[in-house]
RNA sequence: GACCCGUUCGUCUAGCGGUCUAGGACUCCGCCCUUUCACGGCGGCAACACGGGUUCGAGUCCCGUACGGGUCGCCA
């Protein structure tokens, strides 16, 4: 075993760890965990390791465990070991490591430190102070026997009488959370253990444990929680709450990387933009993760994601963008795909926005917006305005830019008008919408055939 | 309820005793750019939870109160 953590004179490798349960979906809080986790450890040239924590066989699934480390991938987090990459500490599955835990169980039997309670197994906590030095937190003293002495019961509403001795084992022979990890940590030679806030208070008990082992403590880092806009507890139904989500909404990996450092973390100065990992890693520190809770915001993300989109490169833009836009039913191979990308590229905050844009210049089934038709529609003389711009555009022997905007200004001419007012009814008639990217560039790669049809066609459908 | 952690603009944060009439970013508002919509540029609104100390001097250190969060499972 890990021999190394005894008697070495250069320093312990950094070892860190990720230790998901499978019973649900990658969370926001979750995956910051991961990447704080994967940071310590590549900034010291360390190892990060992922260890799937399935101990609750009727919750965990093998659904959950392909979301979670497929998340994890997405994000670019890739583990040192664990399920996938092997390494010299598996199994990477505590369902696995019955043996293992077999043999710890007998160090505290050999020492009678555990003894039989209804059939489960409970660990004999020390009745001394026990302090946490926390990276984060500071020093955290707690004195398990005490404070275990009493339990808060919730229906009763009223403290009562409680064995202070944990239970480390059911009934039917598993093992209990507290005791699985503690062990696995010490058998996979983990030296930092970075976790969310949630566990400090648990923190204590881990220690009596290690210390009943004779184990080294690991360095504890207990990073603060993150809270909904309004303060209660982040869950599955909240708005950017789970990975998988970004995912299909058209995030990008990097730009989710960027939002979770820096909810929690800075470096200490005014940077808000890190475009990649590599980035992160350059400035990351532990010293630089806060204390105090925060609240997420989904609309910083998204304007993250939004300057991650445009600074991305235009080949790796349109590699990014592809499914979004198949998705919506436009051919990647399509000539005019580049243009239209950089064209949809400033005015989008994820890669769904992206494909929703520039839809109307490969489909001729438009989705008119029917606020978009309205505004046009009540205008007087709209019929006249529209006929004029059809044959303009018709009459049109150059298809480029300057030439189109002649057109228009040829057809508000025409009938003694401002261009202006013929803007955006031109724009409704070929596109459907008032939104969208810009006018011109948007009529010359739609062409200038498709254009004239579509407005004629505007004309006998809403204004006949 | 007990124990633990925390508290700077609505939100993310800078600040580690004097440089703070508290800086940046998101959001919101205004102006400019633009013969659409955005982007961009400029500007504006907006915070040291409260009360005591310590100190020549406190957002920064200490104590208390309030508030927020966490833990108190044979869940992880």
């Amino acid at each position: 075993m890990n021999s190394n953590r005894f008697g070495t004179l250069s320093p312990m490798p950094v070892r860190t760890r990720f230790a998901p349960s499978p019973t649900g979906f990658l969370h926001i809080g979750g995956a910051r965990t991961a990447l704080y986790n994967w940071l310590y450890a590549k900034k010291h040239g360390g190892e990060f390791v992922l260890r799937v924590e399935d101990t609750d066989a009727a919750r965990s699934t093998d659904e959950s465990q392909s979301i979670i480390l497929d998340g994890l991938r997405w994000l670019g987090l890739e583990w040192d070991e664990g399920p996938e990459a092997g390494g010299d500490h598996g199994p990477y599955y505590q369902s696995q490591r019955g043996e293992i835990y077999e043999r710890y169980f007998e160090k505290l039997k050999e020492k009678d430190l555990v003894y039989e309670d209804n059939g489960a197994v409970r660990f004999r906590v020390p009745d001394k102070e026990i302090v946490v030095d926390d990276q984060i937190c500071g020093q955290v003293t707690v004195n398990l026997k005490e404070t275990g002495s009493t339990r808060w019961d919730a229906e009763a509403k009223k403290e009562v009488e409680a064995n202070p001795d944990i239970v480390i084992r059911r009934p039917d022979g598993s093992f209990i959370f507290h005791f699985v990890n503690v062990v696995d940590d010490i058998e996979m030679g983990i030296t930092h253990v970075i976790r969310g806030e949630d566990h400090l208070s648990n923190t204590p008990k881990h220690i009596a444990l290690y210390e009943a082992f004779g184990a080294d403590l690991p360095t504890f880092a207990h990073i603060p929680l993150n809270l909904n806009k309004d303060g209660s507890k982040m869950s599955k139904r909240d708005q950017g709450a789970l990975i998988h989500e970004y995912i299909e909404n058209g995030f990008l990996p990097e730009a989710v990387n960027n939002y979770m450092a820096l909810i929690g973390w800075s470096s200490g100065g005014d940077r808000e933009l890190y475009f990649s990992l590599d980035e992160i890693l350059a400035d990351f520190d532990l010293s630089g993760v806060n204390a105090s809770n925060s609240k997420f915001d989904y609309d910083k993300c998204k304007w993250m994601n939004a300057e991650h989109i445009k600074a991305l490169p235009a080949d790796k833009f349109k590699e990014v963008s592809s499914s979004f836009i198949e998705k919506a039913g436009i051919d990647p191979t399509d000539a005019r795909v580049p243009a239209s990308l950089e064209l949809a590229r400033e005015r989008s905050e994820t890669l769904a926005d992206i494909a929703k844009i520039i839809t109307p210049i490969f489909t001729d089934e438009l989705a008119y917006d029917q606020p978009s038709v309205d505004k046009v529609t009540g205008k007087d003389g709209i019929s006249t305005v529209v006929t004029a711009l059809a044959d303009h555009l018709e009459k049109n022997s150059e298809w480029k830019g300057d030439a189109i905007k002649a057109s228009i200004q040829a057809a508000a001419d025409s009938l003694g008008q401002k261009m202006g007012a013929f803007m955006l009814p031109c724009r409704v008639a070929a596109t459907g919408s008032t939104a969208g990217a810009d006018l011109v560039p948007m009529l010359e790669l739609i062409g200038q055939k498709r254009v004239v049809e579509r407005i004629r066609n505007f004309g006998t459908t809403f204004l006949s």
